[in-house]
DNA sequence: GAGCTATGTAGAC
DNA sequence: TCTACCTAGCTCT
């Protein structure tokens, strides 16, 4: 489930297996049938990511435009391919490997302009390699609606999703709630460094880890009455899935930690439902 | 095995 | 603002 060091981390692996590969397509769903007939038998030449956004390109002018939302997944795997099963969006076969493309929001074959129109559309990504972060700045300077909404936003800055959001903000002891507009220039730039070492991080681990180094042991004894009785009387509730995911969750701050303390101040993590989606953060060290 | 939840977006209204 | 997308990991029974 994907924030944008997912795309780039499935970019490199698609590029690595299907590279130069003349490649067979298939959608046994049936729901990107002319699309797969389209790139049927084509050469692969490579794939790249921006935000959240992936993009297969072929020797033809056309390119596979993909969009995993919130679960959808592209697996590749080693040959032979297994009978498809479920739905099955797309199957791409190589050489020696296939892959899986299922329950994505889009997928679809672009053209030249479109795919123009697609990268104008997403903010600078932290993860490509010249993004321009005054693009992003441009927007957060100007605008009234809070710092948590706008890290979110897409056309502000590619490729941050909703754990990066909670992570960064934290990490820079920042309210997300504070106006974009009342952030100086430095707490910005900031900002944007933090996101492009964390991200760049979770391409490589392929996960996300927050936590310096320097806190994990901090951090790990934090977690380390995991199943001590006082752990369910934290605001004086019953244990529940929330919590028992906050306590497994040691490599972030705040995440889906509610209601256990935070590492640098000791006050409860909190939650709530902002924009549409959870919102995570320290009442006590983010102003 | 059933039920719940989630790292997201597009499109309908 | 609501719904579709229809996966997958987790918990509970």
């Amino acid at each position: 489930m994907p924030e944008g060091h997912t795309l780039h981390r499935l970019a490199g692996s698609l590029t690595k297996t299907f590279a130069d590969q003349r490649v067979q397509t298939s959608s046994p769903q049936g729901r990107f049938e002319s699309g797969a007939q389209l790139l049927d038998g084509l050469v692969l030449t490579h794939a790249e990511a921006v935000g959240k956004h992936l993009l297969v390109s072929f020797d033809s002018p056309l390119r596979l435009h993909v969009h995993l939302g919130l679960y959808g997944t592209f697996v590749a795997r080693r040959l032979p391919e297994p009978t498809p099963v479920g739905a099955l969006r797309l199957r791409i076969v190589g050489d020696e490997s296939y892959a899986d493309l299922r329950g994505p929001t889009a997928c679809e074959l672009l053209d030249d302009d479109q795919v123009a129109a697609l990268f104008n559309r997403i903010g600078p990504d932290p993860l490509r390699k010249k993004p321009d972060p005054e693009r992003a700045w441009a927007r957060i300077s100007k605008s009234k609606a809070p710092v948590g909404a706008l890290l979110m936003d897409q056309s502000v800055i590619g490729g941050a999703g909703n754990i990066y959001r909670a992570e960064v903000l934290y990490r820079q002891g920042i309210s997300p709630f504070r106006e974009g507009r009342s952030l100086a220039p430095e707490q910005f730039d900031d900002i944007w460094n933090d996101l492009v070492i964390l991200m760049k991080d979770g391409v490589k681990r392929g996960r996300i880890v927050t936590v310096d180094k320097s806190d994990m042991r901090a951090m790990a004894d934090l977690d380390s009455d995991r199943r001590a009785p006082d752990d369910r009387d934290l605001d004086g509730g019953e244990d529940t899935p929330a919590r028992r995911r906050a306590r497994r969750a040691t490599g972030v701050y705040v995440y889906q930690r509610t209601g256990r303390p935070c590492l640098r101040c000791g006050v409860a993590i909190a939650a709530q439902e902002f924009y549409g989606r959870n919102l995570f953060w320290c009442p006590g060290c983010q102003n």
